[in-house]
DNA sequence: CATGAATGAGGATTCATTCAT
DNA sequence: AATGAATGAATCCTCATTCAT
C-alpha cells in the first residue's frame, strides 16, 4: 500500500498518525483535538508538533500513498484512447484503490466541509472529478453523463456503506463493482454483450502498484 | 452596521434559518459561527437565542420538513407488501424528496462527522438505513443486497453530483432515478420486462409532491 | 406579619413575589433568572418589569416587612436602659422575628456574598450589628462580649438549622432560645439565679406588632 | 501589562490559588470571574486553564486540607464510645480546624447558595452534618438536640462573628468554645460538675493541630 | 397590563500554536 | 526528542435590561 519506504525516523511519528486516524474516523477532523491525540499517546502536545508543523499535516500525511495512487491512475486513464474497456478498467482499479482505503475515504468523505478548504480536501475532490471525467465522453447525452459519474460515485460511497452488510468483503466488492460497471455500461449507445454478466470478468482487478489486502 | 431600523413584527427568524442554510452549506456547520449569522443579519448574536434554543436548534430547524416527508415514505412503506413495483415506487419517491431538498442534504452529508452526535444527524442516518432495508429482501444473496443498497445511495449522493453536469435538472434527476431502478431491479433473479426500459415509466414518480396514502 | 397593608395593585405583583421568594431559597439569588421567574408565572420577563425597576427591587420588596420589625425592635431596645432583663427580652423578641420570617433570613445567610454589595444585604448585617451591640457591654471582658454575639448568632443560624431535627417547632424555638439566653446570662459575672432554669420563663415572647403563626 | 517577565519554572498555581482565594472571599465565588484572577496576576484566561481544568476546580483545591482534617475528625469520632468527655474534645478539635482555616469556612458560608451543587459545597455540609450528629444522642429530648446542634453551630458562624471584635484572637478562640461547651453539657441531664467552669480546661483544645490518634 | 424583539456586556471554556529549556 | 508554561482568538451561551406597541 505504501509506494515510499519511509524513512523509520522515530515510532512516535508513526503513533501519532494512527491514533489521529482512528480518531478522525471516529469523531471527524474538527472534533478531534490534539490534546485528545496527545493524551492518548502519553505525550505532550507540543510533542506533536516535534513531529508535525501543524494539525493539516497530520492529515495530509495520512493521505499521501492513497494520493499517490490515485494520481496514478489519473495518469495512466490518460494515456489510454477513450474505450469502453478502459473504462470499466478504471472503474474496476478505483474500486480496489476505494476498498482498499476505505477508512480514509470515509473521513474525507464524513468530513467534506471541514476539509473543503484544507488542500488535502480539495485535492481530493479534484481527483475524483478527473476520474469521472475519463468515464463520460464530452459529447454524449445527458442521460449517460449522468450515468457515468453516478457509476463513480456508487463505488466510493458503496465502499463505506456495504461495510454494514454481513458477508465477505471481497465479495461485497465484487457486487459493488459489478453494479458499478453495469452503470456504466448501460451508458453506451449500442452494446452487444449482456450488460448484467460483463462486469464480473473484469479482471487486471490488481492495479499496478495497489496491493490491497483483502481486508 | 444596519442603516434600515427593521421592521416590528419581524421576519427575523426566518432570515436567521436562511443565513444559516447557507452558510452551513458553504463552510460546514461546526465552521459557521453564531456571530458570523448575527453579522450578516445586522443583529447581535443575542437576538438569534431570542429566535432559538441553541445553535443546534437552528440546524434541526431547517430540517422538520424534510424529516416528516422521509417518515411519511417509510411509513408508506412499511404499509405496502414487499414487491419490486413497490421498492421502485420507493426510490421514485425518495428520488422527489432527495432532489427537492438537494441543499439540506448536502449539509448534512458534508458534515457527518460533526452532526454525527446531533440528533439530526442520527434520524438522518436512521432514516435512510430504513429505506434501504426496505428496499432489501432480507433473505437475498449478498449480490443482491449490495445492488439494492447502491441503488439509494446513488440516488441520495447522486442528487449532489449531478448539479455540476450541465442540462434540465428535471432530465438530470430522471436519468439518476433511471440508473438507481436500474441497480434495484437487476438484484432480483427473473424478471420478465427489460430491466433497462422498465424504470423509465415508473409512474407517480414525476408528482412533486408523492402523497402517499398511507393505505 | 405585615406591618404596611400594601394596596392590593393586581396579585401578578404577589405571585412574583412568592415565585421569587421560593427561586431565591432553592437555588439562591444570583443563580435565579428573571426567565425562571417568568416562565413559572407565564409571563414575560418584561411583566416582571412592569411592576418591579430591576432585580434587585424584587429581593428588596420581600425585605420590607422583616426590616421594619427589626428595626422597631432595635429602636425599643435602645430606649431601655442596659439590664439583664432588656436584653433577655432583646433576644426572646429577636427569636420570634427571626423564625417568622425563616425562609427570608436563609436567603439572606445562603447569599451573602452576592448580596453583600446590594444595600438590602448591607442593611441586614448592620442590624444584627446593631443587635449584638445592644447585647454587649461596652466595657465587658473579651469572654464576656464574645459570648453575647455568640448567643444572637446561634439564636439566627440555629434557626434554619433546627428545622432538619424532628419535633414541634415551637418546642424548638423555644429550646433554642434557652440556650441563648444562657449563652447570655452567662456573660454575666455574679448572677444569683440559676441560669439553666431562667430562660424558660422569658414570657413576652410576643413583641409589639409581631405576631408569629407558629407555623 | 506585565513589566517583569515571570520565572520559567513558576509559582503560578499557587499565586493563582491565592488571588481567587481573596477574591472568592471579596466578592463571593460567582462573581469572581476568571477574567479577573487572570488579570490580577498579569497572565491570559487560558493560562489558568493550564492549571485547573475549571474553575470549580480551583475552588476545590482550596479545601482539600481541611476537607482532610474535617474528615479525619469525623473519623475519629466515629471510633470513639459516646460521651460527653468525646463530644467536648470533639468540639474543642472542632473549634481549632475552624478557626485556623476561617477564611476558607467563610467563604463556603457567604457562598452557600451558589456552592450548593457543587460538590464541594455538598461535602461540606455533611460533614457538619456528620459533626453535629456525633455530638446528638439519638434518643434524647428535642431540647437536648437542639442545644447540640447550637453549640456546634455557634461554632463554627461564631468563628467568623468575633473577628469583628477587638482581643486577641486565641481568647476569643477560647471564649467561643467556652460557650459551646456549655450548651453541649447542659444538654446532659445531670451532671456533678459545674457546667460554667468545666469547659475550661477542655484539655487537648489548645494543642494547635490535635493529632487524633484512630485508636 | 403585558408582549415581542432585541441589545450589550460578560460568562466559562477550548483550541491550535509557540518557544525557551 | 520532548516538556512546561503560556497565549490569543474564538466559541456557545446567559443575563438583566429596554422600548415601541
Amino acid at each position: 500500500m505504501r509506494s515510499t519506504p519511509r524513512p523509520r525516523r522515530s515510532n512516535t511519528r508513526q503513533q501519532i498518525q494512527e491514533v489521529a486516524r482512528d480518531f478522525f474516523m471516529e469523531r471527524g477532523y474538527e472534533k478531534t483535538s490534539l490534546r485528545e491525540i496527545a493524551d492518548e499517546l502519553g505525550v505532550t502536545k507540543a510533542a506533536l508538533y516535534y513531529h508535525f508543523r501543524t494539525k493539516e499535516d497530520i492529515l495530509v500525511s495520512l493521505f499521501s500513498d492513497v494520493g499517490i495512487a490515485l494520481d496514478e491512475l489519473i495518469f495512466w486513464g490518460r494515456q489510454q484512447h477513450r474505450s469502453l474497456a478502459v473504462k470499466r478498467e478504471l472503474l474496476a482499479r478505483s474500486s480496489v484503490i476505494f476498498s482498499g482505503a476505505a477508512p480514509l475515504f470515509n473521513v474525507l468523505n464524513a468530513n467534506q466541509a471541514t476539509l473543503s478548504d484544507l488542500s488535502v480536501g480539495q485535492d481530493f475532490k479534484d481527483r475524483v472529478t478527473a476520474l469521472s471525467e475519463l468515464l463520460q465522453e464530452p459529447d454524449a447525452s445527458v442521460a449517460a453523463k449522468v450515468r457515468c459519474v453516478t457509476a463513480l460515485l456508487s463505488l466510493l460511497y458503496g465502499t463505506f456503506a456495504i461495510e454494514h452488510i454481513e458477508g465477505d468483503a471481497e465479495e461485497k466488492r465484487l457486487a459493488l463493482l459489478a453494479g458499478a460497471t453495469e452503470l456504466l455500461t448501460s451508458a453506451y449507445p449500442t452494446d452487444d454483450s449482456d450488460p448484467r454478466a460483463s462486469t464480473l470478468d473484469a479482471p487486471s482487478a490488481t492495479a499496478p502498484k495497489a496491493e490491497p489486502t483483502a481486508s
